[in-house]
DNA sequence: GACCAATAGTAGGAAGTCCTACTATCTTGT
DNA sequence: ACAAGATAGTAGGACTTCCTACTATTGGTC
C-alpha cells in the first residue's frame, strides 16, 4: 500500500496518459504491475484531505511518509526486473556486494546485518539462499565459535560483477528519470531522516 | 537489506552515540530493532566505494537507491509500533482511511487498488483481514457482478479515526526528527521520481 | 573461579509484496 | 448477435521483513 488518495474524485474520468508510460518504459524495460496512471497525484490529494480536516501539523509528514512507501515500491521493482534473471533480489545482492568489497571476501552474519542495518534473522535468510546457490559459503568463525562467516565464492563474484554492471547500467544511472541533482536531493533529505532515527554518527 | 556499507572499516570501534539515540527515542517510543547505530553513513561509503571503481555516473543513482530502500525499513517501522497495539498495519491502515474518506463509504477493491497503487492480490489480501477483523464488509457491486465492494463498517470508522490520530501525533508531526520543510523537500524530490515512473499525470 | 549478562545465530510464525495462472463477467467490433 | 478482448477478483506460491523465543558461547564482575 502506499498512498493515501482521496476518493472523492471517484466519478472522474481516467486519463491514459501514454506520455508518462514512455517515459516510464525508456528506463525500466517493463513496469512489473502497469498501474494506470493516475489523472492526479495521489499523495497532493491525500494532503488536501488532511489539511481539510484541520491536521495541519501532520500534513507534511503524513505526505513525506506516504511518499516513501510508494518510492521504495517503485524502486524495487525496477530494481528487481534487472536481478531476477539473475536469480538475485535487492537484498541477496546488497550481501554479495559488501562481502565482494572486503578484504578477505569474508564476513560474520553480525558484521553484515549491521552494515546493512538488517534484522539478524534477514541475514540468515539471505545468506541461506545464496549458499543454497554456491554464491558464498558458511564457514566457522576461528576464534567465536558462536559466530559464522559468510565468505564469497568465485561464482558468487562473478555474479556480484555482473549484477552490479547490470543495474549500474540499467536503474542506477538515472532510476525513474532522476537526474543526478535531483537524486543528490533526495539522498540529503533521506540523510537527515536517517540519522534523525539514529542510524549513524 | 538497505545499505550497500562498505566492509573496508570492519577493524574500527563502533562508538556509542548516544545522542542519536536520544533523538530517535523523542520521536518514536521503542526502535523495533535497535541497531547500534554505525559511526559512519553506510550510503556514503557506499558511494566512496563506487567512485573508487569508476562508476562515478551510477553513485547518485546507487545512493539513492539504497536510501530510499533504508528510509523506508525507518518509517514502516515508527508506524508499526504505532499501529500494531491497534491491530492494524500501514497497508490496512490505508485501506480503511480511504474507505472512511468516500461519501458513500464503498469502493470496488480495483478503485482500492489503483488509489493505493498496489497489485490487485494485495488489495485482495487487505481487505479479506480487514473483513475477518470486522472492519469493512465484502459486498457486491449493484451492476457489475465481478466487482466487489468493500464497505467500511461503524467499527471500521472508530478504529481509523484512532489510528488516524495516533498516526498524525506520534509519527506525522515530524517523522524521524525531520521538521516541515524538510518533509517537503523529501516529498518534492520524491514527486520527481514518482511521476518520471508514470505514477499520475 | 563461578555466575550472570550480553552477543551470535537459528527456528517458527505472521504479514506484506509481487507474480503467474485461471474464472467470471463486461464491452466492443464486425 | 456473437466472438474476441479487456477487466475484476481469487488461488497458490515465492520472497522479504520483522517478531518472539531459544540455544550456544563469551566475557566481565565479585
Amino acid at each position: 500500500m502506499t498512498a493515501l488518495a482521496a476518493a472523492s474524485l471517484a466519478g472522474s474520468a481516467v486519463a491514459e496518459t501514454p506520455a508518462a508510460q514512455t517515459t516510464a518504459a525508456a528506463k525500466s524495460a517493463v513496469p512489473l504491475t502497469e498501474t494506470p496512471a493516475l489523472p492526479f497525484d495521489p499523495v497532493a490529494e491525500a494532503a488536501r484531505q488532511w489539511r481539510a480536516r484541520g491536521w495541519i501539523e501532520a500534513v507534511d509528514g503524513m505526505a513525506a511518509v506516504t511518499s516513501l512507501m510508494r518510492a521504495h515500491q517503485i524502486v524495487l521493482s525496477a530494481v528487481d526486473v534487472v536481478l531476477r534473471p539473475m536469480g538475485l533480489t535487492f537484498a541477496r545482492f546488497e550481501v554479495l556486494t559488501l562481502l565482494s568489497f572486503t578484504r578477505t571476501g569474508a564476513l560474520p552474519l553480525s558484521k553484515l546485518g549491521a552494515r546493512l542495518q538488517v534484522h539478524p534473522t534477514s541475514v540468515t535468510n539471505a545468506v541461506d539462499r545464496l549458499a543454497a546457490d554456491g554464491l558464498v559459503r558458511r564457514e566457522r568463525h576461528p576464534s567465536d565459535r558462536r559466530a559464522v562467516l559468510a565468505r564469497i565464492t568465485g561464482e558468487g563474484r562473478v555474479l556480484a560483477a555482473r549484477a552490479t554492471q547490470a543495474l549500474n547500467a540499467e536503474v542506477f544511472s538515472g532510476p525513474a528519470g532522476l537526474d543526478s541533482a535531483q537524486c543528490r536531493e533526495l539522498v540529503a533529505a533521506i540523510a537527515a531522516l536517517r540519522r534523525g532515527a539514529g542510524d549513524f554518527s
